[in-house]
DNA sequence: TTAATTTGTTAGACTAGCCTAACAATAATA
DNA sequence: TATTATTGTTAGGCTAGTCTAACAAATTAA
């Protein structure tokens, strides 16, 4: 019996993962645009159009002319182990090789795209089997299980409530830096002491020093809430 | 000031690599014919004829029409630094995530063109300085010092002498599971008891048993003569 | 030293992945 | 609903890397 190994380059294993990026991760919506989907992944819209007629041949996609473009089971299962592999290259690089957490990203870029069922998974030994990458993002396991919990960002936190950091939105370079200058981690306890109107500023405690960091932070900073525990979905 | 980073493609450096390990590890000749690159590499010689052209312009190698190819100073440091984290990896996977040596190789030919300086560092400290790698290759330390010591092959070892295994010329799964299969490995003592002229077979003595290997087999193997330890260059 | 063989080159074609420019369909808005 | 803006598609062109087929140069053998 042979078994066929649909072979995918770099480039189509990109696309799937920026299309679950955009749709299953973010759990808004089921489906993306062309161009949409092309803005993520920096390339222009006629380009991102023929890799989606290309998809739709090989039966990893949903896709129709003029209309949004959604992950078969199949395209699915891929773009969960190619974000499985970024993730867990993340996690080594950050926990073995000294990496800070602005700088495994773009390595993880490349290094996802490695194709070795065996280095995943003693890697993933490795590391013994981590739940989560160094920016608080899930990490798939061995059977493609990926939990998707939505978190809350500190933008919609309550005044007075007390809350956890559990990762970061944006994963820039620039960011993280800035995250890590405020004095800000992951599991770091915050509060939210007040919301300044006048500029928009969030004023929170954290390490018992007061800061105030603006909208546009805040909402790219997942935190639970130690205080009303209530659960949701990402 | 601009730094120029001349950033190469996977092809572009396993050309390099091809031919430095047709020439200068081999240490045999300086240089290397279209068609011989093109059959190591696994392609047309109209193919190589191509790159050659690509990689003069390039200034990574010598070549002018119908003659011979030779890499130039900026292309051997390339090549070296290939071979580099080729052998970085392998000496990871062997070591870290349980690969046999017969594995290694495929998946360092991937590993080998992932771009980033402290990755390779930061492995290569990790690993504690590694000198050589599973198969006995010595590794080009971080200022790209290859140590190329020529080490003479079992097949040319004299009967009654006794030496010890430091490494294999042929890399293949196929031949690496048979080094195993006859108990051999590096570092073990072998004597050559004799040699038969009627099949050219070579008796050997190993962990305390008594082998004949072809001379196909024994020219793969390389040797250290612990009795006469004569220095020599590879 | 001519002929045969080997080695290397050129021309032309193909695919993947990208682009721009022109256009078509759909959605938003007046 | 008609107009405008947005979104998506097509056509055609580019480069890298591969191939085949035809040919040219260099080497080897007769
Ligand atoms: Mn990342
Ligand atoms: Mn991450
Ligand atoms: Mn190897
Ligand atoms: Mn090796």
């Amino acid at each position: 019996m042979l078994i066929f190994v649909l072979m995918l380059s770099f480039t189509e294993e990109n696309y799937l993962k920026s299309l679950f990026q955009l749709t299953v991760e973010t759990a808004l919506k089921e489906e993306a645009g062309t161009n949409e989907l092309a803005a993520h992944l920096g390339v222009k819209p006629a380009t991102a159009n023929d890799m989606l007629k290309k998809l739709k041949e090989k039966k990893l996609i949903k896709y129709e002319k003029y209309g949004k473009s959604s992950l078969t089971k199949e395209g699915k299962k891929i773009a969960i182990d190619v974000i499985r592999k970024h993730r867990l290259w993340e996690t080594f690089l950050f926990e073995k090789l000294e990496f800070s957490w602005d700088e495994v990203h773009e390595v993880a870029e490349q290094l996802e795209h490695i194709q070795s069922k065996k280095l995943i998974d003693q890697l993933d030994k490795l590391l013994n089997y981590p739940v989560s990458d160094p920016h608080g993002d899930p990490i798939p396991n061995a059977k493609g299980e990926l939990l998707i919990l939505h978190q809350h960002t500190l933008a919609e936190e309550l005044v007075g409530h007390q809350c956890k950091m559990t990762g970061v939105k944006d994963n820039s370079s620039a960011f993280l830096k800035y995250v890590d200058q405020l004095g800000l981690a992951i599991n770091k306890n915050i509060k939210v002491i007040a919301r300044h109107h006048y500029d928009d500023l969030i004023e929170i405690e954290v390490n018992g020093k007061r800061i105030s960091v603006s909208p546009k932070f805040a909402e790219n900073i997942f935190v639970v809430c130690t205080a009303c525990k209530k659960k949701s979905k990402r």
